[in-house]
Parts: structure tokens; sequence; C-alpha cells
DNA sequence: CAAGCAGTTTAGAAACATTCTAAACAATTG
DNA sequence: CAATTGTTTAGAATGTTTCTAAACTGCTTG
């Protein structure tokens, strides 16, 4: 049988996109095993040398689609640095200043208390926080 | 009498940093008033018309030294967008998404409870909270 | 207060990340 | 399988930040 990897066909038409050779590729990478920090350079990087290698125009793309359609989230750490990750459920990041290394904790334990109400007209996006640390 | 104006020469020297005509002259723009959120260009455009014009690569330059001589606080919301803030107290920001507008708040009704203790080997530098809103 | 040194400023080039363009291509629909 | 529409691509363009090397300035010393 083939039904040990996720069909990423029905996922990506799911959230409005259509099943490309490209997304498909992105999204096994991204996706079939844990969770995972990328940039665009490094999944470019890494896609490139495989057997379906995408141009560096068409990752930016589908990481900013895929973000868009909610498979991902960005996070931003640093001028020029920008990193996606592929756990999108509640959770927060240390970051290591030093060697620029990105690092998920859960927010279970974490409580953001007394937070003031949203400028008026506003509504609430998200929350993000970022421990940073150095080594 | 002239004390109502600070000597920024003095505090630039404090800080490690001789006080040349163009520092001081950006010290005066950043710190004079209240707090500010200024972006490099921002500053740039601002000191270019005045009576002490400072090149692109002196305002870059001089931000960065404030910065790490605990002036500036740096902060960063999306990819290509950093912003310094003049106010290097406790506090946190609000991110208005759809017009990329910063605003302080202050972290007195804040707290941050349960963070994890940092990955071995790094100590702490700092907590960013972020909340991001949209219009 | 002139000379000399070290640190600073500058314009312009370079580096880097990201987006755009328009032409070739591929997925879908009927 | 032809038509349509959306996607991919290389390369150019944009935008931000840093670098370079030459000119300049603040500081110290005699």
């Amino acid at each position: 049988m083939s039904g040990n990897s996720p069909d990423f066909t029905v996922s990506l038409r799911a959230a409005g996109l259509r099943p490309t050779r490209q997304r498909v590729a992105l999204a096994r990478v991204l996706f079939e095993g844990g969770h995972r920090h990328v940039t665009a350079e490094s999944l470019h990087a890494e896609v490139k040398a495989g057997r379906m290698p995408v141009s560096l125009a068409t990752v930016y793309n589908t990481l900013n689609q895929f973000r868009d359609a909610g498979l991902l989230r960005e996070v931003v750490v640093a001028p020029g640095r920008s990193y996606f990750d592929t756990n999108t459920g509640h959770h927060h990041h240390f970051y290591v200043e030093t060697d620029g290394e990105l690092h998920d904790f859960p927010s279970d334990s974490v409580t953001v208390d007394g937070l003031p109400a949203p400028p008026k007209g506003t509504s609430l996006s998200r929350v993000d926080v970022i421990v940073r640390v150095r080594r």
C-alpha cells in the first residue's frame, strides 16, 4: 500500500493552491518530517540539489503563499533574517543572537497577562514572544 | 541660563563615542523631544534638509553605535523593516501590520510568566513582545 | 597653536534579501 | 486534446544595509 506519506495534493488544494510539482516538492521537504525552521535561501539550497529543483523566485512565492494560507508562520528576528516555521500552533521562540539559531518553545507554560486593548479600529492578529539570548 | 538643552557631548563621551558634529546632530533629533521610532531612511530624510546634513552611511553607523551603546533599541517587525526606538526602558510594542505603524505600550501591566530557562550555554539578552494587529 | 595620529565621514560601490517582469510552461476544464 | 488560466522561471529591478578607500576632523602633545 501507499498510504504512509501524506497526500500533499489534497492539502494544497484544500488551501486553495494548485498542486504543482514545485509546490508538492516543497511541501514534502517542509512537512514530511518533524517541525522545521527554514529561510528562503536554505530551502532553495536544499531543494536545488534534489530531483525536483525549484527556482529561488518560486521558493519565495511558495513560502509566502503557504504563510498566507496558514501552513507556515513567519518569524522575523533580525534585519534581513526571516524564518519560516512549520509549527503553526501556539508557541514562542528562543533566538540565539550570536549564531542566528531559532528554537521553539511551547507556550503551555508561558502566560502573557495584562495586554492592553488593541488601538482603536484594529483587531488582534498575533502575539509574538521572542526570547533573545547570547552564547 | 543655558541648562535647558541636554549636553549630548557629555552623554556621547560617556557612551564611549567621540562627539562629532554628525553624532551630536543626530542625538539632538533623536533625544531632544519625546520618545521616537525612526528608521534609518526616515532619520536620514529628516536630517538631510537641516543645517547639519548627514550621509546615509553615517546614519546607519550612528544608529548601530547608539544601539550598541544602549542609547537605542532596535525593533524588527517585518523583513526589511527595522525601527529604532529611543525608549530603552521596559516596554513592548503594537505593530499595525496593515500600515507599518509601531506603537509603544508600557510593560507595567504586562507580565510574561513561565519562560523556560535559556538553552545551555546561553544567557538572557532580552524578551521582545510584539502584539500584531490589523486595521 | 601646529603637527600628527586615530577615529570618523563620505560617495559610491557592493552585498544581500526580496519582489517584479514577461515569456515559456503546466494543470485544469470541457 | 484544445483552450484557458494559473504557475514557473531567469534575469532584472528594488530596497535595505554594509563595505571601501579617500578625505576630513577631533583630540592630544610639544
